[in-house]
DNA sequence: CTATTTTTTGAACAATTGTTTAATACATTT
DNA sequence: AAATGTATTAAACAATTGTTCAAAAAATAG
């Protein structure tokens, strides 16, 4: 085995990285069935039997990268929502600067992970209840309290949902908004910006 | 030909009808790439031949599917949008009331649109952009005349997305929603039913 | 009934798929 | 240097894919 022992130092970026990359770019844009081995080694510039020489399978690969993709969503906002010391709109105001940059970044990452679930393995649907970000966490816990007491009009569960509706179908809808010309990327980009500061204004008029 | 003339009569269902209610299935559940024809023929419980027979290909019994769903997806809100005696207020609480009837009867049906377009041909592009009931209709001409004359805080592009978001995410999220064990299946419903008259409210105070 | 058309079937096809294997090249260690 | 372990390659594989085609079956027309 190569990659447990690691014995040799990373020639640059090592074949093992370059096809993991190169699996994530093709993947989240093609999806699982319409991706073939060849077409990600062929975006590594690599032998194709590397591909299964240092993953093992097509789908080993697969759930490797949906993994990643699930944590990159989840986990930049984890430890935000379970921060004790920040009330529920302070939490509110750095989720969303913290969720549209990541997104702004790695904008197909919804649709992707989306994709993942709805036809998931059991390993992935594992990844997704440990990371079980919001239902778990502090912030939700801060909403049912204020609920009880009758000072949060809003149910939490109402309020995450339209929170993360704002926030990612945007970026779901993204190829339907530029293919129909109703935005350009400068536009979208604009957009985005704005609903850093405008979504925790509009959650708000709710709570 | 057969479909072209019809000199014949459909006995009981025809094979032709078969076929592209069990393509709406597969497609719908799998997507295209996971989807092949011996399914959709399984699903039919018909001859895998005849697939072809009737629609030469599985690319145009897919466009076929996918244009149908774009159809589904806007047209069941198009009039609505376009009728000039009602107020945008008005038409927000119809639209809710009525998108959310239909999702609850295809809930699938976002998703599967939404990687349509990811990765569409020119040929159901064009059916969204003929279709692009949104910013060409009445409703977004009320929003832009209201926003002119300052009686409208939100600008019209935010409010129809997040409307769309509020409405639509929650449907795209759903096999994360009951697969992560935050919702069963009663709740979700219950939620949705929620949501049709919530959803206007929480839109009006951005207004 | 006979003739004709339409529908259905099963076999065959070439292409593409993920995976395996054996040989070769390269790097490291002794 | 030789020996050993690792990385890379090309070829081959069995399975599955969409599509075609000719024959059989069923339905319709004359």
């Amino acid at each position: 085995m190569a990659k447990a022992t690691r014995k040799k130092k990373d020639p640059d970026a090592s074949a093992e990285e370059k096809i993991l990359s190169a699996a994530r770019v093709v993947f989240t844009r093609n999806g699982y069935a319409a991706t073939t081995v060849r077409d990600i080694a062929a975006e590594a510039d690599l032998n194709f039997s590397l591909v299964n020489y240092y993953f093992r399978s097509k789908e080993k690969l697969y759930d490797l990268v949906m993994k990643d993709a699930i944590r990159q969503l989840l986990y930049s906002i984890k430890y935000l929502l379970d921060e004790p010391q920040t009330t529920p709109q302070e939490k509110i105001d750095l989720l969303c600067v913290r969720w549209i940059d990541m997104l702004l970044e790695h904008p197909d990452l919804p649709l992707f992970v989306m994709n993942g679930v709805a036809n998931s393995s059991n390993d992935i649907t594992k990844e997704l209840v440990e990371n079980n970000v919001f239902l778990t966490s502090y912030f939700v816990k801060q909403l049912m309290e204020l609920h009880g007491k009758g000072k949060l009009k809003i149910a939490p569960l109402h309020l995450v949902m339209n929170l993360v509706s704002m926030l990612s179908l945007p970026f779901v809808a993204r190829h339907l908004l530029l293919k129909t010309g109703a935005v350009d990327m400068k536009m979208f980009r604009a957009m985005m910006e704005e609903r850093k500061t405008h979504i925790p204004g509009w959650i708000k008029l709710m709570m």
